[in-house]
DNA sequence: GGGTATTTGTCCGTATGTATG
DNA sequence: TCATACATACGGACAAATACC
């Protein structure tokens, strides 16, 4: 028991008393010290290791409290009978996954993505500092479970947002907050029940077509203009509920005018349990004119279903969405006996009502309108260019473009084009639910992620590369 | 312009430099300045505020940054055309859901509640360290979309844990990780196909039950003996897919021992396609004997689908599970052309796996399992002077007991008289999927969330008005 | 056998370095 | 640049058990 030699490393990224309770706990563990065995007392290893005796009593405490030795008052620590002990000492080593093989070059130089968000856009320190906050908090009540539609806080941020900034008057109570619009979207097919007849626009966001395709959903396809989706056709194909982006559809770009909102909001008050899905997309981004409210704005009759997210206003890797239910879905949903527990975490909930409620969120969404708004007029200026090349549409609003080839490129030759310079852009056909007869010719533009030197270097690439 | 009064407060919670920021945007969002306007130097505006120049200079970035306002070099500052203001100036007052009433007092002085972790249980402290850590990391890769099954890192961690703690040899590849079990849950249903006839146990985890009857789930309920599920059950109803907790059942607390499992096993295994999901539910704490491997890690033929999660172990709050598929389900699932995105944030996957990989989730385990090793003596301890009025099972696991009465009580009359003693317990009815014939006579205790001391007093208690 | 010195776990205040704002 | 908070490490004071004379 006296021989107890432990190497301490002073350089170690591991504090001592953590080095002294790993060295002993491995002892425990691998039976050289067995059950009743005596520990050198705290001033006896202190003496001979050379340090302080509180840094052995941490180690010791520790061990204690995890119950490999046990503390006898005026006597000594003593090691404890470990029944089973939990965890096997092998570890088991993981084949890497490309052995000897080199991470493959990235094939693209400059690349259009439709997803995520301007490098640097992030509000690091801020999140941090809230973070930080929120996890300093007295108590640890934050760590049991929390409400099952999103904590209270939240929810009232998020009415109160709504209320200004896009015109949606609703309860908090209303409010659903979950990890993301495809988990919503699942949540909503069971809210709605399972025998809905959902029509989509071709094109959509694919992502939510899927997610109702492999929930079972019957899903219609419908034809737009560019006004929006074709309310005749919603008629015609006997929907009952439609999933629309009035604010920017994915990927079109189109703007839904007031005067097709008032149509489609007529089409749900026509008959009962008709439903509008308003995934309220890039609402954020808006660089021209007033904002038009969204279309859960006008609901009187409770038909619409609004989806927002922080997904693409914040960082895609913050997973929060929210969900505003009409009263009687809501009823219907909490009246169901028993609720998906919330799927985002409390504290990050706390960090992003913080966020809100300090006026955070407002600045971060002027400053990203700001950056975006440059990168977007830079865009804008090199298309006016390229007028005998293509026209463009989608402008004014969200974070990519539509370009349709005027010059008889297709959208398949204009990738292709675009690769061999290493742009990468993308189809507008990798978006159809269901592929027209003629051939493609559009391609989208993201620009979000995109440096404005990389803009201009690969816009001009691309002038060059798509002429005939 | 050069009457800007800004009213200063040394005290405010805002730095001097946002009280600047917010005034001037407040003045521009009104339309007291106009598009154009000419805004004092910052050289001017610091004389006159007696402030630092750097102060106003960081104010006048802010407003530039989010195009308030224009920087002319060598002319001055100006107000910008603001198109389409978007935060409405009127604030919405939401009405207080409870205008003054009282908060109703809790009607129990106790709570033997089945959910919930010990007060102080979660390592706020180490969490903290890490999420700084994280979250101090050079770049926004971060923030951009991550791995729609979850981070290869903490993939990989789990897979490491499971090899380790539970005997389960999984590639990181087959890992999908997911907010909670009941998202999880509701993937495999999207995963299995929807005409699986799913057995479970009654009484079982009632929530994922109801996750699987709201998603259309056909549901058959099966018996359970001592051991657990019964096997000829499963054959007699034409099952294809079983869900069980061989750790420690829900709510009934039997683990089901070895030979049980080869049979199950040897059921899943008797013909193509059967599945048997397992939920390692409270595996985490055992405080007798060997742990017993999970179910997963005795299936050759990939026939279990292992469910494990964080929100007991760690917290309920920390809304992290993760699934185990079979290679072929996992390519089922891959080749579906649309993966959902992740429910989990990446940076709590992040934290996560340091928590794992540099051993603080062991030492957590550990250390709660000793913490709740000492509940469960001081209740076992109790209930052995209680004989004359109930038998218990399901000790030496988890972190509840079931009680049954053999003083002629029945469930509703216990919970009533606990009630009126001012301690909640739980009735077993509360569970099934089905009810049984005869009165129920059994309840739960959960002590994860009771101090010692509490458990004393309660279990006091009881033993005086539960006698007959 | 009783007094005393020693050893023991435990509690508490304090110094130091680092991260953060 | 300075102030604050935190984890870590240190050493003193205390009371109880033990060993020794």
């Amino acid at each position: 028991m006296n021989d107890l030699l432990i190497p301490l490393k002073e350089d170690s990224r591991f504090p001592m008393y953590r080095q002294i309770y790993d060295h002993i706990k491995n002892e425990i563990q691998k039976g050289k010290m067995k059950a009743g065995e005596k520990l050198p007392s705290s001033r006896l290893l202190a003496k001979n290791l050379c340090i302080s005796r509180s840094t052995v009593d941490m180690a010791y405490d520790q061990l204690s409290a995890e119950g490999y030795i046990e503390a006898v008052p005026c006597k000594g620590y003593y090691v404890c009978q470990m029944e089973g002990l939990y965890f096997s000492t092998e570890k088991k080593v993981f084949p890497e996954k490309n052995p000897g093989q080199e991470i493959p070059a990235p094939a693209y130089r400059w690349d259009f993505a439709l997803n995520g968000i301007a490098p640097g856009g992030f509000p690091q320190n801020t999140w941090r500092k809230l973070s930080r906050e929120v996890l300093s908090q007295e108590g640890d009540s934050l760590f049991q479970l929390g409400d099952p539609c999103g904590e209270p806080g939240i929810r009232l941020a998020v009415a109160e947002y709504l209320h200004s900034a896009r015109g949606v008057d609703c309860d908090p109570d209303q409010i659903i907050i979950g990890a993301g619009n495809d988990y919503l979207l699942m949540l909503l097919w069971v809210i709605l029940g399972k025998n809905r007849k959902i029509a989509m626009e071709n094109p959509t966001y694919l992502s939510a077509y899927y997610d109702l395709v492999h929930m079972g959903c019957q899903i219609i396809s419908v034809g737009q203009d560019s006004q929006g989706i074709c309310i005749e056709d919603l008629e015609k194909n006997g929907a009952d509920t439609v999933y629309v982006m009035p604010s920017h559809q994915f990927p079109m770009g189109m703007v839904m005018p007031l005067k097709r909102r008032m149509e489609l909001l007529k089409w749900a008050q026509d008959q009962e349990k008709r439903y509008i899905i308003e995934d309220d997309y890039d609402s954020e981004f808006r660089y021209k004119g007033q904002p038009i409210p969204a279309l859960a704005g006008f609901d009187q009759k409770g038909c619409v279903i609004y989806l927002g997210t922080f997904s693409k206003s914040l960082a895609p890797s913050v997973r929060v969405s929210y969900m505003v239910l009409p009263p009687a879905l809501m009823e219907a949903y909490l009246s169901l006996g028993h609720l998906f527990s919330v799927t985002v975490s409390r504290t990050d909930q706390k960090i992003l009502e913080l966020f809100l409620r300090e006026g955070y969120y407002e600045r971060h969404l002027n400053r990203m309108r700001a950056v975006y708004k440059n990168k977007h007029d830079l865009m804008v200026r090199y298309l006016k260019e390229m007028s005998h090349i293509c026209a463009f549409s989608g402008e004014n609003a969200g974070v990519h473009l539509v370009l349709r080839f005027c010059n008889g490129l297709t959208e398949k030759e204009g990738i292709r084009r675009a690769k061999e310079a290493g742009i990468k852009v993308y189809g507008v056909s990798d978006y159809r639910i269901r592929q027209v007869e003629k051939e493609e010719n559009m391609v989208l533009l993201g620009y979000a992620t995109m440096e404005e030197k990389d803009i201009e270097e690969a816009m001009k690439k691309l002038k060059e590369i798509w002429k005939i």
